[in-house]
DNA sequence: AGAAGTATTAACAGCTTTGTTAAACAAATA
DNA sequence: TATTTGTTTAACAAAGCTGTTAATACTTCT
């Protein structure tokens, strides 16, 4: 064989464990997923997820960390514009909502282990406190400026950054939930909606801002 | 004893066993509460359940049923309504952020329960579409009719329905899991954060209608 | 008091879940 | 080829869950 150990590729069994581990709890949450589920998925026995993961917190964690830290760098690039408060407001709300069309499934599977497995999710606390923190002082500074310039309507800040941040992750929590309800809806039809639904939010953004639409 | 068999009161065994299911289905979910904890919460063997309610699945579906009726009965009023459109439909607004107050833990439940268990939904589905759609064709309508007149400002009736629904909604799926996160909050402060909320929310839609704040 | 019906419990059966382990298998190495 | 090392499986143990049942306690009625 010509790669005896560099292997970067995918077949491997840890590796299908992982995924499927991921796929699984991303969308079922920790407490809905079961090892024998992941090993399913993954061709093997439940044992190898063991074996290679020794539980199955341990593989959870790993999931969790991934996304989170993934989740936790997406809000950068917003922060580091520096041009008109309009222009960087909505591409950043337009790049936060492109990211979560790209990971649809995120939204409800933070929630959900914040609920109902807070204690996997302790360790992670500050560092999720100190980039929320860091986040919320940023554009309610800025937010406040325009304000008090008279460059954007008077508005509390963060009641303004609520606006924005509900108004993009509910349409991915509401998501699955619909798609149970309504069956026949296929995936060409779901993004029309999405892109819609992102245009409809920008312009009630700036409505709210400056009162044009 | 006074009272032999009407007893319309409170502490007898099967009602507490109901008030404890309910607490722990709305809470919890369908698959995350078992029948021993409903007991325990009751104070009684979890045979006791079976002996009254048969099956853990029975009794949710009566949880379920109660609430979802609710839920559906508490559009009624908002369409009743017969008066210029932006005080019937900031009424509207109001009515259901308040209804959403009074059942704060609806909102998660109903979409876990869509999510996770669609299946003790199925009988449901159709009384859900119906009312959904009685509800979306009359106030697409009138909002449509506004809009044709000049009244309020080009909007799709639909993605202006969405604004509305996800922002009333998207504060209670959020609220749980934000409490877990900011852990010391008292009940004062959320009723607070609540009110504010809900202003900024009719103003928020005020504004892409009108334009003004 | 005694019979009949109702409420309640403790014990258990059967299933599913997580995690372990001993043994079989495969690959690399000497 | 024999040995070592790593991988995989089947079987199992312990725990938790739902639901049943036989025995017990409590009411009510005569």
């Amino acid at each position: 064989m010509a790669t005896t150990e560099g292997n970067t590729g995918q077949d491997n069994t840890e590796q299908r464990i992982m995924k499927a581990a991921e796929e699984l709890f991303l969308m079922n949450g920790f407490a809905r997923t079961t090892t024998v589920a992941i090993a399913r998925k993954a061709g093997v026995t439940h044992a190898m997820l063991h074996y290679y993961y020794r539980t199955k917190e341990h593989i959870f964690i790993r999931v969790l960390d991934r996304n989170l830290t993934e989740l936790l760098a997406s809000f950068h690039p917003v922060m580091k514009k520096d041009a008109p408060f309009w222009v960087t407001l909505e591409s950043g709300i337009s790049t936060h909502f492109d990211y979560l069309m790209n990971h649809p499934q995120l939204p409800s599977f933070i929630i959900d282990t914040m609920r109902y497995s807070p204690e996997l999710l302790e360790s992670y606390k500050p560092r999720i406190m100190a980039t929320l923190g860091r986040i919320l002082d940023f554009h309610i500074a800025i937010i406040r400026e325009e304000v008090e310039k008279g460059r954007i309507r008077k508005v509390d800040p963060l009641q303004l950054l609520l606006d924005i941040v509900t108004l993009n992750l509910s349409v991915f929590l509401l998501l699955p939930a619909a798609r149970k309800l309504f069956s026949g809806v296929d995936d060409a039809e779901v993004q029309r909606i999405l892109n819609d639904r992102k245009k409809e939010i920008i312009t009630l953004v700036r409505s709210r801002l400056y009162g044009e639409s």
